[in-house]
DNA sequence: TCATATACGGACAAATTTATCCCTATGTCC
DNA sequence: GGACATAGGGATAAATTTGTCCGTATATGA
């Protein structure tokens, strides 16, 4: 939970495993979150290995983030989890409806 | 993630998939943990609907929780994070030696 | 009477996570 | 020069989660 736990680290995985992608073609994906937000999710992902930073030498700078195997190995449990998700949206909203009356 | 993310959760559910059981012997079980907290989670995941609460009228009172079906169909997802973990451990520990040395 | 057990919850503190604001630096185009 | 793009991070605020302390109530047994 701790490696893929954190609010936006499944999304970002489940993005990256459909192909590499640049910081800023991510920021724009996540439109809602601040590129900082993001920023930190990445490097935490990276420190543990699930994601791979490569760095062009260019200029301006080009860097790409890819989902590395052992992030791949959690796509599965990604998956299941968004079946699951999908499956319980429905009692979800009821649940919440009696619990957010109004207030 | 909401529904199974808490701390103690999935803990939780995996006890009582394998048997019904009473507040106490919750409290027993995660010793370290106070009963209170336990509480807050045991009365969320009721809200949720993934475990169901029976009141026995008796003195000196008598409460079960037990799994539901919902409850019950994240057993699996709960496994495969399990088991994740379990393989990840090592590596994980490597990264945790590195970041936290001495600190 | 006092300690134990059952079960629960309000008020609050501590810790963690998420988010916002603003700054660095370099280069291109108008 | 000014606007925009690239990528990044320090300082701090807001929000959420987790945890502690102490209280309620009832009954049993020493």
């Amino acid at each position: 939970m701790e490696v893929m736990g954190g609010k936006w680290k499944s999304c970002i995985l489940y993005e990256l495993e459909k192909g590499s992608k640049r910081p800023s073609e991510l920021h724009r994906h996540f439109e809602n979150t601040s590129p900082r937000v993001i920023n930190q999710q990445l490097k935490e992902l990276e420190i543990h290995g699930m994601i791979e930073k490569t760095i062009f030498p260019e200029l301006p700078p080009h860097v790409e983030y890819s989902i590395t195997d052992d992030g791949r190995s959690l796509i599965p449990i990604i998956r299941m989890l968004e079946q699951w998700g999908d499956s319980f949206r429905p009692k979800m909203t009821r649940i919440l409806e009696k619990t957010e009356t109004t207030e």
